[in-house]
RNA sequence: GGUCGCUUAGCUCAGCUGGGAGAGCACCUGCCUUACAAGCAGGGGGUCAUAGGUUCGAGCCCUAUAGCGACCACCA
C-alpha cells in the first residue's frame, strides 16, 4: 500500500496523470454502436487566442458532462478544435508583419497568407496546451480547424448547396462598412454605443421661393450625398412644398422633397434630409421614392472626389468644416447638444459607416423557421429557460446575413466572374470555358466568408460532413452545446439552421449556457484593465481542480460569477480533506488485503448508516448532473465527503480501526475505502486529478477512475432504521459539545455522562452508541439507565427525543445558570409546541396539505411535547 | 423605446416542480485530540428590495413600484 504526502501537491500530480491519461488513450472515442452515443463539440477557441477564465469555465463545464458520460457507459466523444477567426487574425498578423516594415498591398494575398499560416502553426496550439493544463478529457486525435481540408470542403459544399437553392444571392444593398479594417460586417457585429453628439438644424432653401425649410441632423458630412428631403405625408405644415425642389447649401444641387410615412412629425422639426448611400433607413426611402444614391465616401472613412473642397477629408474633419461653413453662410440655425446610438465594429470600435456595396448574402427567412420551431416543438432545450425568448425574437426578425468580408485570411468564395460576358458561375473549382460567352476568362471573387459561415458547420463539419461518414451517422446530432450566451446569435443560431439545412436534424439537443467570469469588482476582466486574472497562474498556485470546482459552484448556468482567489483557496483545501482522508484509509489499512469485502451482516450500524447517505446521495447528485444543476451536484458531494464522511463516520470508527483486535475493524475498513471510492467517482468529472491520484493508491491495480463505473442507486444499502440511529447519536453528541463549550469546558477534561430514558428501544441505540460518547463528546464513562439514580443534583442536562442527558461537572456548576439556561430551552421548546399546534389546528392544512407533511407535523408534535416535559421534570427537580 | 435578469447573513452567491432560510469567506470563543491548523469543536448574524394579491401555507406564483445590470432597436 502506497503512502500519500501530507499534503497534496498539484503541480507534481497534474501533468504525470494527464500524460497516463493520453498515452492510454483514454479521451479517445471509436465508433461503437453498442454503446449510446454522447457528443459535445468544442466551441473553437480562436488560434490568435490565450486561455482566458472564459475557456476554462467552458471547457470545465464540457469536461465534467464528458466525464460523467463517460463513467456512465455512453460512447462519450469531445471533439476539440481551433477557429481561423478571419477578422482577428488577419488584424493581428497586419500587426506583426507591420513591425517588420510589411503591409499586406506589398506582399500580396498569397505571401501574406503565408505569413498567416506560418502565425497559426506558431501560436494556433498554444491554447490546445493550455486546454491540457484544465485536464480537458477531449479526443486529441480527432482535434479539427475551421480551415483544415475537411471544413473547407464543408463550407464550399454549403455555399454550393444554399446558392442553387437560392439562398445565397449577390447583390448591392446597404451594409455596415468598417473604414478601418475596410470590410463589410454583419449586423450581429455591429454594437450600437451610447454617444454624446450633436443636432446641427440646417436650412435648406425652396427652390422658385424665399422660403427656408428647416431639419436637424446628426451627421451633416452626409448631406454631401443627399438627394432628397422628406417630410410626413400628413404634417400639415410641409403639404405644400411636397413635390418641390430645395437645394442643398453650399452644394447647389436641387432635390426634391418628398412625402414618406417614415418621418416622425413629432420628431426634430419633422423634416429629415435623404442619403440613400450612408444611412439604412434613407436607403429605403430612396428605394420607395426611387431616388438616386450618392456615395460621397471612399473606404477609410475619407470623403471621396465629389466633395469638392472637403474631398479627402476624414469624416469627422469634413463634418467640422462643412459646419463652419454653413455657419458662416448662414445655413446653421442652432446647434442642440444630442446623444444618440452609433453602430461601432466589436472588433476595433470603429464607427461603422453605412455603405452600398455588391456583398453576398444568405436568405434567412425561410430557414429562420424551422431553427424556431425546433426550440417551439421541445426537440432543443434551451439551458436556462430564458434565453428562449432572446433565441426566438432574434430569429423572428432577422435580417439576411452578409457574409462577405473583404479580407484575406479566410475561406474564399467560390464564385467566379467571366471577364467577357460578367457571368458569375459557382462552382468548386475555376471554370475552363463560360457556359455563356463561350470563352474562359475566369477570375475568383477577391472576398472571403464570415468567419462565423465555418463555425456554424462545426457540429456536422467535424465529423466528417459533406461525407457520409460513420462518425456522422453515430454522433450526429450531438448531444449538448455548452457556451456562453454572449455567441448565442453570432454562433449557436447559425448552427442551428445550417445544421437543420444541411443534416436535416437539428445539431445539438440541449444547449447549457454559462455567463461571464468577471473580476472580483464585478466589471468585466479585460486586457486594457488589466484585472484579468490567468487561469494558468491559478493551476501554478492551486491546481486545475480547485480552479475548476471554483468556476462550477455557486453559479446558476447562465449567470456571471465573481472570481475570488478566497474562493479557489477554500476549493483547494478542499482538495486536500479529501487528500487526507484517503491518506487516513491507507494508513488503517497498512497490512491489509485492499481488496477485502464484507458481508451487511458484518456492518455496524455506523457503516450502514454511512452507506445509506451515499446511496441517497448518488441519486441525488446523479439527477442534478442530469439536469445540468452541476454547482448544486458538486456542493452536496462536498458537504457530504467533508460534514458527514470525514467529520463524523471518520471520528465515529478511530476506535476501531486502533484496536487490530476487533472485529468489526475489516467492516470499518471495508466501509472506509467502499464511501471513499462512491465520493471520489462522483467527484472525478469536477476533480479529475486528485480523485485520480487518490483512486489509484487505493487499489492494487493501475485501474483508471475515468473509465470505471458511475455510482448507481442500491436497494441493498438502503437502511433506513440504522439511519435514525446514528442520527439520534449525533443529536445526543451535538449537545453534549454544546453545552460544553458553553460552560468552557476544555476537551482535556473528560467528564461521566447519565443517559436516562424509558424507551427500550433508544436504551439500546445509545448502548451500541456508548463509544461515540466518548470519541466525539469527551466522555469518560457512559451509563444508560432508565431513572436519575446515582446522578448529582447539580449535574447539567439535556433534552433530546426520549431521553435526557447529564453530565455531572460538580463544581463547574453554576445552579441558578442552569435554570436559567433551561428556562431558555423551556421557552423555545414551548414556541415549537405552540407553532405545531396552531399548524395542526388549521382546518385548511389539515384539510389539504399533503399526507406527508402532515404526519410529519403530527411526529414533531409528539417529539416537542416529550423534550419539553423532559426539560420541566429537570426544573423541577432543580428548584427543589 | 422593447425584452430579459438581479435585489436573500458584513462580502460573494446557492436555494430544483410553493411545505419550518443555506454555503464559502469574514467575525467571535475554545482546542497543536497521532488523516488534515489548508485543521477540529462551538457561536453570533437575515421582517429573503417595497406594496398589494393568490393559497391552509410564498424567498419561490401573479400585479405594481424602486434601484442595479444585460441584451435588442432605423427616431433623423
Amino acid at each position: 500500500m502506497k503512502q500519500l504526502e501530507k499534503v497534496y501537491d498539484p503541480s507534481t500530480v497534474e501533468e504525470r496523470l494527464y500524460n497516463t491519461w493520453m498515452e492510454n488513450g483514454y479521451f479517445h472515442a471509436e465508433v461503437d454502436k453498442s454503446k449510446k452515443p454522447f457528443t459535445i463539440v468544442m466551441p473553437p477557441p480562436n488560434i490568435t487566442g490565450q486561455l482566458h477564465m472564459g475557456h476554462a469555465l467552458d471547457n470545465t463545464l464540457q469536461d465534467i458532462l464528458t466525464r460523467y458520460k463517460r463513467m456512465q457507459g455512453y460512447n462519450a466523444l469531445w471533439i476539440p478544435g481551433t477557429d481561423h477567426a478571419s477578422i482577428s487574425t488577419e488584424v493581428k498578423v497586419v500587426e506583426k508583419i507591420a513591425k517588420e516594415g510589411l503591409t499586406k498591398e506589398s506582399l500580396g494575398r498569397e505571401k501574406f497568407l503565408e505569413h498567416v499560416w506560418d502565425w497559426k502553426e506558431q501560436y494556433g496550439g498554444r491554447i490546445v496546451e493550455q486546454l491540457k493544463k484544465m485536464g480537458s478529457s477531449c479526443d486529441w486525435d480527432r482535434e479539427r480547424f475551421t480551415m483544415d481540408e475537411g471544413c473547407s470542403e464543408a463550407v464550399q459544399e454549403v455555399f454550393i448547396r444554399l446558392y442553387e437553392k437560392g439562398y445565397i444571392y449577390r447583390g448591392s444593398k446597404i451594409i455596415n462598412w468598417c473604414p478601418v479594417c475596410q470590410t463589410s460586417i454583419s449586423d450581429a457585429e455591429v454594437e450600437h454605443e451610447e454617444k454624446e453628439g450633436h443636432f446641427w438644424h440646417l436650412r435648406y432653401p425652396v427652390v422658385g421661393s424665399d422660403e427656408f425649410v428647416q431639419l436637424a441632423t446628426t451627421r451633416p458630412e452626409t448631406m454631401l450625398g443627399d438627394t432628397a428631403i422628406a417630410v410626413n405625408p400628413e404634417d400639415e405644415r410641409y403639404a405644400h412644398l411636397i413635390g418641390k425642389m430645395v437645394r442643398i447649401p453650399l452644394v447647389d444641387r436641387e432635390i426634391p422633397v418628398v412625402a414618406d410615412n417614415y418621418v416622425d412629425k413629432e420628431f426634430g422639426t419633422g423634416v429629415v434630409k435623404i442619403t440613400p448611400a450612408h444611412d439604412p433607413n434613407d436607403f429605403e426611402v430612396g428605394k420607395r421614392h426611387d431616388l438616386p444614391e450618392i456615395c460621397v465616401m471612399n473606404d477609410d472613412g475619407t470623403m471621396n472626389d465629389l466633395c469638392g473642397k472637403y474631398a479627402g477629408m476624414d469624416r469627422y474633419e469634413a463634418r467640422k468644416a462643412l459646419v463652419a461653413d454653413l455657419d458662416e453662410a448662414g445655413f446653421l440655425v442652432k446647434v442642440e447638444p444630442h446623444t444618440h446610438n452609433v453602430g461601432t465594429h466589436d472588433r476595433c470600435k470603429a464607427v461603422i459607416e453605412p455603405m452600398i456595396k455588391a456583398q453576398w448574402f444568405v436568405k434567412m427567412e425561410e430557414m429562420a423557421k424551422p431553427a424556431i420551431e425546433a426550440v417551439k416543438n421541445g426537440e432543443m432545450n434551451l439551458v436556462p429557460k430564458r434565453l428562449e425568448k432572446t433565441y426566438f425574437h432574434w430569429l423572428e426578425n432577422i435580417r439576411d446575413w452578409c457574409i462577405s468580408r473583404q479580407l484575406w485570411w479566410g475561406h474564399r468564395i467560390p464564385a467566379y466572374y467571366c471577364q467577357d460576358c460578367g457571368e458569375i458561375v459557382i462552382a468548386r473549382e475555376k471554370p475552363c470555358t463560360c457556359s455563356k460567352c463561350g470563352k474562359g476568362n475566369f477570375v475568383q471573387d477577391e472576398d472571403v466568408l464570415d468567419t462565423w459561415f465555418s463555425s456554424a458547420l462545426w457540429p456536422f463539419s467535424t465529423l466528417g460532413w459533406p461525407n457520409k461518414t460513420e462518425e456522422l451517422e453515430h454522433f450526429y446530432p450531438t448531444s449538448v452545446l455548452v457556451t456562453g450566451y454572449d455567441i448565442l446569435f453570432f454562433w449557436v443560431i447559425r448552427m442551428v439552421f445550417s445544421g437543420i439545412e444541411q443534416m436535416g436534424e437539428i445539431p445539438f439537443k440541449d444547449v447549457l449556457f454559462h455567463g461571464l467570469v468577471r473580476a472580483a469588482d464585478g466589471r468585466k476582466m479585460s486586457k486594457s484593465l488589466g484585472n484579468g486574472v490567468d487561469p494558468l497562474e491559478v493551476i501554478e498556485k492551486y491546481g486545475a481542480d480547485a480552479l475548476r470546482l471554483t468556476l462550477v459552484t455557486g453559479n446558476a448556468p447562465g449567470n456571471d460569477m465573481r472570481f475570488y482567489y478566497e474562493r479557489v483557496e477554500a476549493n483547494r483545501n478542499f482538495g486536500n480533506k479529501l487528500w487526507n482522508a484517503a491518506r487516513f484509509i491507507m494508513m488503517n489499512y497498512e497490512g491489509e488485503d485492499i481488496n477485502l469485502t464484507v458481508s451487511n451482516d458484518k456492518l455496524t450500524p455506523a457503516d450502514k448508516w454511512i452507506l445509506s447517505k451515499v446511496n441517497t446521495l448518488t441519486k441525488e447528485v446523479t439527477d442534478n448532473m442530469d439536469k445540468y444543476d452541476l454547482g448544486v451536484a458538486v456542493q452536496k458531494l462536498y458537504d457530504f465527503a467533508w460534514e458527514e464522511f470525514c467529520d463524523w463516520y471518520i471520528e465515529m470508527v478511530k476506535p476501531r480501526l486502533y484496536n487490530k483486535e476487533d472485529v468489526t475493524r475489516p467492516a470499518a475498513l471495508y466501509t472506509l475505502r467502499t464511501v471513499m471510492i462512491n465520493i471520489l467517482k462522483m467527484l472525478h468529472p469536477y476533480m479529475p486529478f486528485i480523485t485520480e491520484e487518490i483512486f489509484l493508491g487505493l487499489q492494487d491495480q493501475e485501474e483508471t477512475i475515468m473509465l470505471s463505473q458511475w455510482p448507481t442507486f442500491k436497494e441493498e444499502w438502503n437502511f433506513k432504521a440504522e439511519e435514525e440511529e446514528i442520527s439520534l447519536i449525533k443529536e445526543a453528541v451535538r449537545n453534549i459539545r454544546n453545552l460544553r463549550s458553553e460552560m468552557n469546558v476544555p476537551p482535556s477534561r473528560k467528564a461521566k455522562v447519565f443517559v436516562v430514558t424509558e424507551d427500550e428501544k433508544v436504551a439500546n441505540t445509545f448502548e451500541n452508541g456508548k463509544v461515540f460518547f466518548a470519541v466525539l463528546g469527551y466522555a469518560s464513562e457512559v451509563a444508560i439507565q432508565k431513572d436519575t439514580t446515582g446522578i448529582e443534583s447539580d449535574a447539567v442536562s439535556v433534552v433530546i427525543p426520549n431521553a435526557t442527558v447529564y453530565i455531572p461537572f460538580a463544581e463547574l456548576v453554576d445552579i441558578e445558570k442552569e435554570i436559567e439556561r433551561l428556562n431558555k430551552e423551556k421557552a423555545k421548546l414551548e414556541s415549537e409546541v405552540d407553532r405545531v399546534n396552531r399548524k395542526l389546528s388549521n382546518e385548511g392544512f389539515v384539510a389539504k396539505a399533503p399526507a406527508h407533511l402532515l404526519e410529519e407535523e403530527k411526529a414533531k408534535k409528539e417529539k416537542y411535547e416529550t423534550m419539553l416535559q423532559g426539560v420541566v421534570e429537570r426544573l423541577a427537580a432543580l428548584n427543589k
